[in-house]
DNA sequence: CAGTGGTCTAGACCACGAA
DNA sequence: TCGTGGTCTAGACCACTGC
């Protein structure tokens, strides 16, 4: 493990065993230096890091402080892959639905930017929370990466299959958002009225060398879906 | 302006201007480093800034790719304050019903770290893209630190106006999505019938040094609303 | 194993905020 | 004006990719 992932691991933990509340002072970088014995770059790429996952930030001049969303129980549209993290005090099930090879349709073979005689895992589930239906999800996976899968992955996290089990890297991904009406198919299977309001999310996730493996399109269920998005300054 | 501003700023225009789509290799650090006279660690600053941005991906032992999303007409979660960079090609125009000075509800002092008796602007207007509309939105600004606001700059970009004249830098922003039925009075303004699907908004603007002046609900017409969010490893 | 990106160091100097 | 974070440099060494 890098020194800089090390020392964010000890900060991150560090704030979260106080309790710090956003606005909470922490050492200098002269002090964070000394406290954990390295350069001043080090430091900097460690508060970098804090900074991007939303859990510190900097104000040159003045100091480096905690920062806190006070929300609970939104899913973050950008920590993915699953909401383990998010959800930590809610039980999470899943039932399968459709799992087969198929050949990709045309959005799919966009999407993976794959051939259309190529292979893609069709994998088609509703996720529960707390007993309650959170959403549908359709996936398709690019087969020549994602080379096997079964009804036991499936029913588990398939992403930590996909880092664990096969060694891959997911690199970055694109979400695409979208509100719309429930089809009668869509109310069936998550226990709601058709046309009652419905979020639409499609990602596309990439490997770290830039190729898409995983297209899905998530449909939730509009009373259990409550998302959050922490934004920093570099947009604007 | 920063060494490896400029740089990110000429290297983004190269790519725009050249059309480059998603997976072209750009030239290799030791290239940059010598094309634009600079230190490997101002390159490396630099690509760390349009990775942050979605403009390129980086690949150990590989090289440097462009990263591009391909959907057009969606609104990036990421680059708040206002849609002008997403929406270029679209027509926004904006009408005002109302704004004045108030004392804050308890859920405004809450998100925006204020008392009750202190004061806050209260905004609140419609939206509309190329004449339909596109949302309903209120806003509370913490009289303390947007000390003046009017009709001619509210029904321009509020955000341009508090960076340029009022000479303040926002530093991020918290957002939580939800979405929900519209009720009447909402469907009203954005010509929608009752219980119609809605997405709902609510964004906690805060400056570089921590402190909230922006809270803000924007109803979004289900019709209108796409969005989008580019996501980094990160995170996983 | 050559090429390429990533980490880490030590230190000079700059820019901003608060007192 | 001083304390603090940010930029930039030159260079050593590490780690991954792909031929």
């Amino acid at each position: 493990m890098l020194k800089y992932q090390q020392i964010a691991e000890e900060m991150e933990r560090y704030i979260e065993d106080h309790g710090l509340k956003q606005g909470s002072k922490l050492p200098v970088i002269e002090a964070l230096m000394k406290q954990y014995g390295v350069s001043k770059s080090t430091i900097i790429k460690t508060l970098e890091l804090l900074e991007k996952k939303g859990i510190i930030f900097q104000v040159r001049g003045s100091g480096i402080f905690v920062r806190r969303q006070n929300r609970k129980g939104y899913i973050s549209l950008l920590s993915n892959q699953g909401f383990k993290k998010d959800l930590e005090d809610y039980v999470l099930t899943s039932k399968i639905i459709e799992l087969e090879v198929r050949k990709p349709t045309e959005e799919v073979s966009i999407n993976l930017n794959m051939d259309l005689n190529e292979d893609v895992y069709y994998v088609k589930r509703i996720r529960y929370i707390n007993g309650q239906t959170l959403c549908l999800e359709e996936s398709w996976y690019n087969k020549s990466i994602i080379t096997y899968l079964n009804k036991e992955i499936v029913s588990e996290s398939i992403f930590h299959y996909i880092t664990e089990g096969l060694g891959l890297k997911v690199g970055f991904s694109d979400v695409y958002l979208q509100v719309d009406k429930l089809n009668e198919e869509e109310a069936a299977f998550l226990g709601l009225e058709k046309d009652a309001p419905k979020l639409l999310v499609e990602s596309i996730f990439h490997l770290t060398n830039g190729q898409p493996f995983d297209f899905s399109k998530v449909t939730y269920n509009y009373q259990q879906s409550q998302f959050f998005i922490q934004a920093n300054s570099h947009f604007f």
